[in-house]
DNA sequence: AGCACGCCGACT
DNA sequence: GTCGGCGTGCTC
């Protein structure tokens, strides 16, 4: 029997599978996803292996054994494993760069190998110098040692090969012994060793005996019973030493017991009822579960307005498909995947939920992983990474706000979390639903145009609210007829003002891209530059100092220009930091919160500052993109944007889309509680018109002005684009690199595939900590007839250590 | 990723 | 003649 493995150790990173034969006593426990440990190289270093396959016949002739299996049962399902292959396909990633993405971080065996002396131990002849100082080294450790502190004591790299040497000759004898990294988590408990009643009588004499505390603790666990060491102590006020006279005259006894790191507490959330459907709800929720008792794939595509109640049919579509002894799998992008979104799934669903964020320990990860993979979940809410969840039967794929550029990673592999759950639920003959306020213009071609999709639109919101009054303020004639420099117009003053007399809440919305505070010279236009990376450096204020925000390189402020020398140097740009200084200017009475990157750090931070402003009497919440997303609250009547066009000025063809997405979502927090909203829009572009259509609400109308402008250009969803990009710390060497990857593409692609191939070019952002990154931009028609190509490029320039290729199919960002 | 092998230049 | 630099190729 052979089994096809691949190696699943960070220290053997080769993207090849192996082939080893499997020891009878094995045979019936192997298969694909168990983990096994296996004899590689030429010293038989014991390397930590996945079996992929059982093969029926294998490619080489002389097989070494399979060690040993680790652990009891697959780690990983067969439908992952397929998962992972094709990712390695389509993302020209590693097996093991997708393997990683299914199992919890962390999650990998420490192998630790001993080394003892051997039967022919005292017969050593012929050994060299260097053979009988390892034997010493072992002798002086009492006989035996660990590798690692082995190493420590002799420091050569001909240790290996001395050992193997030693161990033919059975001088000495090597073991070796796997242990996982993350382990499961328990708990000292204790609980009575004599009947109740016999507990109440020693309490009785332990008090009589001034043993006080004794029988306080022995009085406590007879009423409950069992709890945990630390929980007795706190409740009865005892302590560790009392603890022990206890366990020694034989009242209690203690032991561990396995603990879930839980990630919520699903006691805090009260059960919540379901609503009856709306007219606009209903067909879909119907037609989802049609979709569902059949078991039948096919994606569908929700467009509902913000406040719509998309989330109720979410809602009641998984419970239809718990009823049905499936699974489900609800994503969210991270910024949303808030405690008031945990809530809702909880409240319906208790604690047969699993929440996977970045904000997990490795050891609640592995929990909550855990906690799946044992069918112990029936829902999985989480950000992108939560769709390789090890779900055995998925009935339901659900993608909320599927426009997210977050769905799409950014590091290998640069999968995106759309294209992974067609996959999944194709496979598992599960629905797909992707849903969204603003959908992306590809999803809604395929759903509008293409019926790739089936198309839902939900435009009545709930309670019947207006969608907000949008105005649109000309930052031009604010400077040029009003000579008001401030960053905030007077219309939109004069909206908060009265929003501060009527005592309802405001949101302004700073978008930050491209919008931080640079520094340069009037007089001769330099701006301050990162010295590693070519972006400008950022003003803060706070430390008086410039810094980059991609290397964390940090200088003091300058006052004279480094060019020029002259004295005219300023910040430009404006950050949240100097509107809220220009709020309090303008409005001393008023309270307001600041919600970015610096004052969310913290863990919490986000739910306290969203708590303040909607029960603690704050009047703004000033903020960047976190302010759009998920906030629902009635007082909100005013949302102010600083200025719309710093994420239209990107050199980027989802530009409008962004932009569009962006406004549509932050007007939507104006006005649910029954009181009319308003939305201000400040830009210096007032005609533009993404800004325009945004203003009216009007998505169908930006749509069908957007797609004949992609149509016209050729860029998705009408082409694919390829990104491929060489960093290296020397200059040149990357731009020759992509010279010949030039080459190579027009001597090997399909050129009918081929629409437009750039030559090799700065990136964006052409430095960042030290490495230059040059690039080649790619259209095609059909982005797996270029694969073989891609893979090609990746098999002769992807293993050079001192330049690193990226190569990104669809990227959602070029910098 | 390691590690060995092998081919060249600088030395006891 | 040998030591060691790195470039290349293999690991079942």
């Amino acid at each position: 029997m052979t089994a096809r493995v691949a190696l699943i150790s960070s220290r053997h990173i080769i993207d090849k599978f192996f082939d080893y034969s499997v020891p009878e006593e094995l045979e019936d426990k192997i298969g694909p996803g168990i983990r096994v440990i296996v004899p590689f190289g030429i010293y038989n270093n014991p390397v930590e292996a996945l079996v992929v396959d059982l093969p029926e016949n294998n490619s080489f002739d002389i097989l070494k054994p399979i060690k040993r299996i680790v652990g009891d049962g697959p780690i990983c399902t067969q439908e992952l494993l397929r998962l992972c292959l094709w990712m390695r396909e389509k993302y020209m990633c590693t097996f093991y760069g997708a393997f990683k993405l299914a199992v919890p971080p962390g999650m990998k065996l420490i192998i630790k190998e001993w080394i003892s002396l051997g039967e022919e131990a005292e017969n050593a002849e012929q050994l060299t110098d260097f053979q009988k100082k390892v034997i010493g080294a072992i002798k002086q450790n009492g006989g035996i040692i660990e590798y690692e502190h082995l190493a420590e004591v002799i420091d050569s790299k001909a240790l290996r090969r001395a050992l193997s040497s030693l161990e033919s000759k059975k001088i000495i004898k090597i073991s070796d012994k796997a242990d996982d990294s993350i382990k499961e988590l328990t708990v000292r408990c204790a609980r009575l060793s004599v009947p109740i009643d016999e507990a109440y009588m020693a309490a009785d004499f332990l008090k009589n005996s001034r043993a006080g505390t004794q029988a306080a603790m022995l009085l406590t666990l007879a009423d409950i019973g069992k709890m945990t060491t630390s929980e007795l102590i706190s409740l009865s006020g005892g302590n560790y030493s009392s603890l022990a006279a206890l366990v020694d005259r034989g009242y209690i006894e203690l032991f561990s017991e396995k603990k879930t790191r839980e990630v919520y507490d699903p006691e805090k959330y009260a059960a919540a009822r379901e609503y009856e459907p709306t007219a606009e709800q209903k067909p879909i929720i119907e037609y989802a579960d049609k979709l569902l008792e059949d078991g039948r794939h096919e994606k569908i595509l929700i467009r509902g307005v913000t406040g719509s109640g998309k989330t109720e049919v979410f809602l009641q579509t998984i419970r239809r498909c718990i009823e049905l002894n499936k699974k489900a799998i609800m994503l969210v992008p991270e910024i949303s995947l808030t405690p008031q979104t945990v809530e809702r799934f909880v409240s319906r669903f208790g604690s047969r939920v699993a929440v996977i964020h970045s904000g997990l320990s490795y050891g609640e990860r592995f929990d909550q992983w855990n906690k799946i993979r044992n069918g112990e979940v029936d829902v999985v809410v989480g950000a992108r990474s939560a769709i390789f969840a090890p779900i055995k039967n998925i009935g339901l794929i659900i993608l909320d706000e599927e426009h997210e550029n977050s769905y799409k990673s950014e590091i290998s592999p640069r999968y995106h979390a759309r294209e992974v759950a067609a996959f999944r639920a194709e496979e598992n003959g599960a629905p797909l639903i992707l849903a969204s306020a603003t959908p992306s213009v590809d999803s809604y071609y395929r759903a509008f145009e293409t019926k790739e999709y089936k198309l839902f639109e939900m435009n009545s919101r709930y309670n019947s609210n207006p969608l907000p009054k949008v105005r649109i303020v000309d930052m031009r004639s604010e400077i040029f007829e009003y000579h008001n420099m401030s960053p905030i117009s007077g219309r939109l003053e004069h909206e908060i003002r009265s929003n501060l007399e009527n005592r309802e809440k405001t949101i302004l919305f700073l978008n930050r891209r491209g919008f931080n505070t640079f520094v340069s010279c009037r007089e001769c236009g330099h701006v301050m530059e990162c010295v590693n990376c070519s972006i400008p450096l950022t003003y803060h204020k706070f430390s008086d100092t410039l810094e980059c925000h991609y290397c964390g390189y940090k200088i003091r402020n300058v006052t004279v220009c480094p060019e020029c020398g002259s004295k005219h140097v300023k910040f430009f740009g404006t950050g949240t930091q100097r509107i809220q200084e220009e709020l309090s200017r303008l409005f001393p009475e008023a309270r307001i919160l600041r919600m970015d990157r610096d004052t969310t750090v913290r863990k919490g931070s986000h739910e306290r500052i969203l708590d303040e402003f909607k029960n603690g009497g704050a009047d703004i919440l000033l903020g960047t993109q976190m302010v759009t997303k998920g906030l629902d609250i009635s007082e909100v009547t005013l949302v102010g944007v600083l200025a719309a066009d710093s994420s239209l000025g990107v050199d980027d063809f989802r530009a409008n889309e962004r932009t569009f997405s962006l406004l549509t979502q932050v007007c939507g927090r104006a006005g649910r509680g029954g009181i009319p909203g308003r939305a201000v829009i400040q830009t210096y572009q007032p005609k533009n018109s993404t800004i325009g259509y945004a203003k009216e609400h009007n998505y169908e109308g930006f749509y069908k002005n957007e797609i004949i402008f992609r149509k016209r250009l050729i860029y998705p969803p009408f082409c694919d684009i390829i990104n491929i990009m060489i960093t290296s710390a020397d200059n040149e060497k990357a731009r020759a690199c992509l010279s010949l990857i030039h080459s190579y593409i027009t001597a090997n692609a399909d050129e009918e595939n081929i629409i437009f191939l750039s030559g090799p070019m700065p990136a964006p952002i052409g430095k960042i900590k030290g490495s230059y990154r040059h690039r080649l931009f790619l259209k095609v028609r059909d982005k797996d007839k270029i694969l073989k190509t891609l893979h090609g490029i990746n098999e002769i320039y992807g293993h050079d250590s001192r330049a690193t290729l990226v190569i990104d199919v669809n990227p959602v960002n070029m910098s």
